[in-house]
DNA sequence: TTGTAGGCGTTATCAG
DNA sequence: CTGATAACGCCTACAA
């Protein structure tokens, strides 16, 4: 269809171009194309006709060199692609951001990094191809990332674990969350509960075990029945068996996340435990999971897709040169009843 | 922690300075940090040296202002969020592109185009970012998407509807497998077989469509049990109530893809239909739902993970000047036995 | 309101 | 092997 087809590509026409077609400069092409009001109403025309002739298009890595800015953020994701896509929290936050960035000129390119978050993220991050970046699932040890905070403005989803006074986040109250998880197990009459830890190296893992911990105290039960897992479904099973062969007279639980909670779902059914009438279950995040769930999931509910709004939101500010952008942005938490507990 | 906080980031070395700092000029550094191997020992190790001293970054705007390529290519999904995360199917397709990417030295920008996938999609390929890009679940009536192919190679996954010689696409026979599951049904005996059809405006949904009718047609049994939904979970269970309400002796069911199936399944067992006793039901894709499933399901296996390698693969040689790729690159399916049918 | 001119950080083409 | 010296396409004072 093309002339010439493959490999024979016209070339895109430039600013230059435009200025020759319109006989004006190239300083007044890019006035118009910048929408500057400084230029007549003839000359507008002309040069919108020009651009419109040559489907021109401006060409971003010349822009960007000279402006300095290039009107794209990174969502920096230190997870394989299975984990990502697997666990519907992502695709609400991603969600969220892209709802904020959609309201302005922001494009967004998302790195999961897969193996070795450090250098090549780093380096992508350092090289200028992005004005700013929104790191989401931070572990313990990806420092690297704060690091390359000192190139560009950087927002965390989640309270990196060194915590420091420069790095902006948003998260929700995780200790408070597993709090309210544990006490309505406990208030609900449980007594052998036990807990599906997300990964320590992530405050939310740490966190959230850090509140079951307190409220099991407070109530004066042992809080030995713990198992570490890694936010998926298959480290969830894995746990839970763990946990029940250690702890054959569970009557609670709280997992750290809906899609391990699925996880543990299905290992209670193969064990023949009843739910919640043997062992109630409580989970965390109130994803979609936890309603398409088999026994619809009682939860701790966060409010992922805002906080990917709130994210993306932050950075805009902070680009646009706003310094009051508050450091913590702790957003609620809330219980919700569903069948599960 | 870094001296003077968010709003004085230290200005970014330059190609200048490590010259400088080396005491060379900008071009050995370039040829240093290009790999070239006319260097000499001793520069070569002068200059690394300064490179780790600055920390030094090569900007990639600048760089591909200059060499007119930019080293990055382009994923366009032209669905919204929740579709885009919501079908495991786009996961395997993610994977295997990330897969081949990693291999070599591109980067991967993720566009999920939400809405109007038009201009500004198109604005982007055209502005130089990507040196080429993959789209896939095109639809038809994104033809912005095949004009921009004029601006940068594109290889198509699923073959675009509008076909015409200059495309490139990896895809399976859809017709064939929408067959394969319909001989299925047919040979374990069903004889009131119905389909819940993809988007109409998409090949696969068409293709698929096209298979069942003609098995149908072949065995003389009738193809009027047909519903269309879109490939979402919500879709199909709205299709698959209307097609039981409409035939409710159906006995066989063919749905295109296997998240519909789960929607299908869902109200299979709402309306006290057992599966595969009542009804057998074959999907289409054998992603993790097929298995993850209440009844595992009977699919039509397409090589997802293999079809983003490819694609990538395709992609990469022509942007390497092979001008021999194929065009059409159709891969195999079969059907994965299990419990739904 | 419009044009001129210099520069953004690299690569690439030449001489040396 | 190394160093000038143009581009690359666009933005932005500064002049006119």
């Amino acid at each position: 269809m093309h002339a010439g087809g493959i490999g024979s590509r016209p070339a895109a026409p430039t600013l230059e171009m435009v200025a020759r077609e319109a006989n004006v400069s190239r300083a007044t092409v890019s006035r118009v194309v910048n929408g500057s009001p400084k230029v007549s109403p003839e000359v507008l025309a002309a040069v919108n006709a020009a651009i419109a002739k040559l489907n021109y298009v401006p060409n971003r890595a010349a822009r960007s060199l000279a402006s300095r800015t290039t009107n794209a953020i990174a969502l920096v994701v230190p997870e394989d692609t299975t984990r990502f896509f697997g666990d519907p929290y992502f695709a609400a936050i991603v969600q969220g951001i892209t709802r904020r960035l959609d309201e302005s000129e922001y494009l967004l390119n998302l790195l999961i990094s897969t193996s070795d978050p450090n250098r090549k993220t780093v380096r992508y991050l350092r090289s200028g191809v992005v004005d700013g970046a929104l790191v989401i699932s931070h572990h313990e040890g990806d420092d690297s990332l704060v690091e390359a905070a000192g190139s560009v403005p950087i927002v965390f989803g989640g309270r990196p674990e060194r915590e420091s006074d420069d790095e902006i986040f948003v998260d929700v109250d995780n200790v408070e969350g597993g709090m309210t998880a544990t006490e309505y197990l406990i208030a609900t009459g449980r007594r052998r509960i036990g807990t599906i830890t997300g990964p320590l190296d992530m405050s939310a893992g740490v966190d959230r075990l850090d509140g079951f911990r307190r409220s099991m105290a407070v109530a004066g039960l042992p809080d030995d029945a713990v198992e570490t897992a890694d936010f998926s479904v298959a480290g969830s099973v894995a746990a839970t068996r763990r946990l029940l062969d250690r702890v054959p007279d569970l009557d609670g639980l709280f997992v750290a996340s809906d899609l391990m909670a699925t996880g543990a779902l299905s290992v209670l059914r193969e064990r023949g435990r009843r739910v919640p009438d043997d062992v109630a279950v409580v989970g965390f995040d109130d994803s979609p999971a936890a309603m398409s769930s088999a026994i619809p999931l009682t939860t701790v509910h966060q409010p992922s897709e805002e906080m990917g709004y709130e994210m993306a939101d932050l950075l805009i500010r902070l680009l646009a040169g706003d310094t009051t952008v508050s450091h913590r942005n702790i957003m609620p938490t809330r219980l919700v009843r569903r069948a599960s507990a």
